[in-house]
DNA sequence: GAAACGTGGCC
DNA sequence: TGGCCAAGTTT
């Protein structure tokens, strides 16, 4: 959960998740999308197809027992090398270097790297390992990412009250503010859809459950249009069920993802119940708003649920 | 190596 | 307000 992610986020959903499925077994026997339904709104959903994959990996292929290893755990679903290294020197006491962005920010200030990012990474690594302790590595890793989480801030680190500052190579240089160095960022292009709103006479909306891998992959959605760079002159050819009279929700939704903006448009329609039995499949589902919650609906959708359902309130 | 992959908080 | 960045991993 913590991967990419801040302790503030992660607090509900791993106190959710712990009490939902105390054990590596009660989770492994969990639906994948009762998994996903928990994990909505935290995004990088990848991460939750690979801890469910990692439990089950666990409980059938080690026993319930998680390896003890770095080498054995980075071969577990969603484990790479910094998620392996917590888990050899936090839960097993081992002598194992924790490389996150804090430590890396650290490495780079202590040291004074001004070679950017990634390609300090490897020197950045070098300097971790030699610092890291020979006894309780776990205590020191999380001291070092709680230090960079505190004191050792990405911006305006507060460097007079840092216990390391009589030995910070970029304090004594003055570069501590501008470190650690980073490759320039690309800019993100803005993608373009129309989302359709299908209501069924009893209420229900038609939401439709995405290809398992990918962007939102295995999540629920409102069904859309294709997003594009260049938006289509109809883009209700692409709704799943052919439509005479839409009616279009005024407003719009925007969500930045990582790698692009998008911007839906919203369009409604009501459909007869016969209309509304030819959409079959595994992949469609036919909601009441009211039950939206017990389905795994990411924050982009829940922007276009929240304008579509101010349709009538206004 | 580079790109894909969500969301929220901060300044 | 928009860019930055977060306890990274996978392809």
């Amino acid at each position: 959960m913590l991967q990419q992610t801040t302790v503030a986020a992660v607090i509900p959903y791993f106190q959710k998740f712990m009490a939902r499925w105390p054990t590596v077994q009660a989770l492994a026997a969990a639906p994948i999308d009762e998994v996903l339904t928990a994990w909505a709104g935290l995004g990088y959903y990848a991460r939750a197809r690979n801890l469910h994959r990692c439990a089950k990996a666990v409980t059938e292929a080690h026993r319930g027992i998680f390896p003890a290893t770095e080498v054995a755990l980075m071969e577990l679903p969603g484990i790479g090398p910094y998620t392996a290294a917590a888990i050899a020197a936090i839960a097993f006491g081992q002598r194992a270097t924790v490389v996150d962005g804090n430590v890396e920010r650290v490495m780079a200030r202590f040291h004074n790297v001004a070679v950017p990012l990634p390609t300090a990474k490897p020197e950045l690594r070098r300097l971790a390992h030699g610092l890291t302790p020979p006894t309780r590595a776990g205590d020191y890793a999380q001291a070092v990412m709680d230090l960079g989480a505190t004191i050792c801030t990405p911006k305006s680190p507060a460097c007079a009250r840092c216990p390391l500052r009589s030995h910070c190579q970029a304090l004594t240089a003055g570069t501590a503010q501008e470190l650690p160095r980073r490759a320039a960022k690309k800019r993100v292009p803005t993608r373009r859809g129309t989302a359709f709103w299908i209501v069924r006479s009893d209420g229900a909306v038609l939401l439709r459950r995405r290809p398992p891998r990918g962007l939102l992959g295995g999540m629920i959605e409102v069904p859309s249009s294709e997003w594009r760079a260049e938006p289509i002159a109809d883009p209700f050819v692409e709704a799943p069920i052919s439509i005479r009279r839409w009616s279009a929700v005024r407003g719009r939704v925007e969500h930045t993802f990582t790698h692009f903006h998008l911007v839906l448009e919203v369009a409604m329609a009501s459909v007869s119940d016969k209309a509304a039995s030819r959409l079959k499949g595994a992949d469609i589902l036919w909601v009441r708003p009211r039950d939206f919650h017990r389905h795994a609906l990411p924050n982009v959708m829940k922007k276009v649920v929240d304008l579509a359902g101010s349709v009538g309130r206004r």
